[in-house]
DNA sequence: AGCACGCCGACT
DNA sequence: GTCGGCGTGCTC
């Protein structure tokens, strides 16, 4: 048997694996994730490693293969566990060990090493220039550079000394023994805020008493679980979040806190501040890659309690976690898009139970996974229904597109909506407009009926190509584009366009006596061009802010009182099943922008679809509703949650041997399934079905328990492994989709 | 990163 | 010859 290793993570030429052979005594008792003792290099010194695979083939020169020598009792602890977490991660989400490690692992970079070392002279002036002679005169050249550059600054970097003055380590070590210099290594750790703690006597609604209370009563008695925080806006969830970590704390444990990286505001970031002073850390993008290893050194050094920021917080290497919390739940910004294409919220479980930890999801739209699986169950599942502050919920009016067209408005903004723009206007209060592009795919549909065409199996929409043709991205089905509706007939159908440029435009013909702003990817591409654009608004510069989905995330605007969502139908018919939910989640999120201060606010919602349940239930803010109707979709049509999917995205430079390949894979994965329950759709083009003059092709398996998938994956990624054919294919998997390919 | 190997100039 | 210093390249 034999193990593949990768040595102590630190140097780039040393990222990769290699093989030792296993001694008869620790075979079976060496398993993946496991840390080791191995003899590296030409002296054989004893290295930390750890152990990334095991296998009975030898891959290297067998005669040059040494034995590895021991597992390793004492580090066993941080890293240990995040290399078990990250071989967890290779199995659920596939993709090699290596990039699972690199997600887990904080990677060292050269320049922002955490110790900066440093070359001091010890000698005084007098001394070294002696010196110095002497080593001119021995024709010591290295010796000699660097005593020179000494004498001109007693204290050199020792990336400088080695990078300009080119002076290996060994001579830096022979003049330190003659204590000529010292090298020396100094702990510097960048904290990239600061603040001070503030004790606040806080007190709690009868609501967040009672989740506290049945999360803290479990977690004394010992046991670990995950918990389902549905709590409306306003409700207070992050006060609950923080008096759990606080005990969590308490007993001397650690706790990680998600929240989307659009989230992650100066505000939300201050609550944790006055509550843990310099005992939280952050992370967050525009952290260089040394202030967030530094934040990892800390969190792995017990210098922190708290650790807040997007999905890679996940990783932080705490030695004794406690408690994950992970805010807004169902953010799709959770699943990572690259390979491993894991889910925070799976791997956050996963991890937790590794570490015998507990989470707590927080939302106020969950995600139907979270809720289907807190229903079954798996989760334990804490309301909060009523706000904590006094304000109500906003009035929405829905307005039917259709009828519009009908009294010849064929403006994008409808008669109810301009009128409550002018009187806001008039009050000199603000207005939202919103335009949820989101996930939108140019689906057909009928302006005069509403009508949109679909697939007849996949029951998604489907997307209009420019070769006059309509696909589905699921099962590849194709249909050519209709010039009237099926429906009703009218020749008013076609592809939905709207930009928010357009609607600017609109707006400042009819309105031109108000001061505009449109956010959207062309006006936040500059840096903090996102930042600026909603002070700008909160500071009341503009009456009207124009955008597209950003402008609903986070932020309070206590001074605006009328949300317009323009056209509701572009995420309601976008291609992919989680369209509704989607939905669903920007609409509420939308209404709730509207009235957050002392004045209540009006909603309204244009939309060409008024029955459908996603705009029914959203107006009224009934989230049951909507899970109850969602949740039978899923059911009927076998659906994540109800049912597994697995995207099998397979790509190659040679068209048909892409498609042949596709074919076999999917005859093989079928000959494969044995008893097992599961369907398999596709091949069907993605939406971008060509990136760099490589070709594109997606599979989907449906199945009703997820290690069906799981153990199809491995048979898949084995399949293509030992078959030549597969060589010039790439594959990826993606489990339970958040986007279409 | 850390170590040995091999090259090169200086000195017995 | 051979000794010590210095740069290069490899590590299962």
């Amino acid at each position: 048997m034999y193990a593949d290793i990768i040595v102590d993570i630190t140097h780039e030429k040393l990222d990769r694996v290699f093989q030792y052979r296993i001694p008869t005594r620790l075979e079976g008792e060496l398993s993946v994730g496991m840390e080791v003792i191995v003899p590296f290099g030409r002296g054989n010194r004893e290295t930390k490693g750890y152990v990334t695979g095991l296998s009975d083939k030898c891959n290297y020169d067998e005669t040059k293969v040494k034995e590895l020598l021991d597992i390793s009792r004492s580090g066993m602890a941080i890293e240990g566990k995040l290399v078990a977490l990250a071989a967890w991660m290779k199995e659920q989400y596939g993709g090699t060990m290596i990039q699972s490690l690199k997600t887990v692992l904080p990677i060292k970079q050269k320049e922002n090493a955490k110790v900066k070392k440093r070359v001091r002279l010890l000698l005084d002036e007098e001394e070294g220039k002696k010196k110095l002679d002497f080593y001119l005169e021995k024709n010591q050249k290295a010796r000699a550079r660097l005593l020179a550059a000494l004498l001109d600054e007693p204290i050199l970097d020792y990336e400088l000394v080695s990078r300009k003055l080119n002076i290996t380590l060994t001579v830096i070590r022979a003049m330190e023994e003659q204590g000529i210099v010292a090298l020396e290594s100094e702990q510097v750790y960048r904290n990239p805020v600061k603040g001070e703690r503030i004790e606040n006597g806080i007190t709690f609604t009868e609501e967040q008493r009672h989740a506290i209370q049945r999360f803290w009563e479990d977690y004394e008695q010992g046991k670990r679980g995950t918990y389902l925080i549905y709590g409306v806006t306003g409700s207070g969830k992050t006060e609950v979040y923080i008096e759990m970590i606080r005990r969590v704390a308490e007993q001397g444990k650690q706790a990680i806190v998600l929240i989307p990286e659009i989230a992650l505001t100066y505000q939300t970031v201050m609550r944790f501040y006055r509550n843990f002073g310099d005992r939280v850390s952050i992370m967050n993008s525009r952290l260089s890659a040394g202030e967030r290893y530094d934040q990892m050194m800390r969190a792995k050094e017990g210098k922190i309690d708290v650790m807040i920021g997007p999905r890679s917080a996940l990783f932080t290497p705490f030695p004794n976690l406690g408690l994950i919390v992970m805010d807004e739940e169902h953010e799709t910004t959770y699943k990572s898009e690259q390979v491993p294409r894991y889910h925070a919220r799976e791997t956050a479980i996963a991890r937790a139970e590794m570490e015998h930890a507990s989470v707590i999801l927080g939302s106020a739209t969950p995600s139907l996974e979270a809720m289907y699986r807190a229903k079954k169950g798996e989760y334990h599942l804490l309301e909060m229904r009523n706000r904590s502050g006094m304000q109500d919920m906003a009035e929405v009016y829905t307005v039917d597109l259709r009828e519009e067209l009908k009294n010849g408005n064929r403006s994008i903004l409808s008669i109810k909506l301009q009128e409550l723009m002018a009187d806001r206007l008039e009050k000199k209060e603000q207005i939202m407009l919103f335009l949820n592009r989101r996930g939108y795919a140019g689906f057909i549909s009928c302006r005069e009926c509403g009508h949109v065409i679909k697939c007849p199996h996949c029951d998604v929409s489907l997307s209009s190509h420019k070769n006059g043709k309509m696909v589905c991205h699921y099962c590849g089905f194709e249909e050519p584009k209709p010039s009237v509706c099926p429906e009703c007939g009218s020749r008013h159908i076609g592809e939905f366009r709207a930009g928010t440029q357009q609607i600017e435009e609109i707006v400042k013909t009819l309105f031109p006596q108000a001061r505009v702003l449109r956010m959207d990817m062309d006006t936040t591409r500059q840096k903090d061009g996102h930042e600026k654009i909603l002070s700008a608004f909160a500071n009341e510069e503009a009456d009207i802010l124009v955008g597209t989905q950003m402008i609903v995330k986070g932020h309070d605007f206590p001074n605006v009182t009328l949300v317009g969502v323009l056209a509701a139908d572009m995420s309601l018919y976008s291609d992919d099943y989680r369209a509704g939910e989607r939905t669903f989640q920007l609409l509420t999120q939308a209404v709730g922008r509207a009235g957050r201060g002392t004045k209540k606010g009006e909603a309204v919602i244009q939309t060409y679809s008024p029955e459908h349940y996603g705009i029914v239930t959203a107006a009224e803010q009934d989230y049951e509703a909507f899970y109850e109707e969602e949740i039978r979709y899923r059911e009927l049509m076998g659906y994540p949650p109800a049912e597994n999917l697995l995207a099998v995205l397979v790509s190659c430079e040679d068209e048909p041997l892409l498609e042949k390949g596709c074919r076999y894979l999917k005859e093989y994965a079928l000959r494969f399934r044995k008893d097992a329950q599961m369907d398999i759709i596709g091949p069907a083009s993605p939406g971008i079905g060509k990136i760099n003059d490589v070709y594109r092709k997606v599979l989907y398996l449906k199945a009703e328990r997820y290690d069906t998938l799981i153990r199809m994956k491995n048979y898949m990624e084995q399949y293509i492994e030992v078959n030549p054919g597969f060589q010039k294919m790439r594959i990826q998997f993606d489990f339970n989709p958040m986007n279409v390919f």
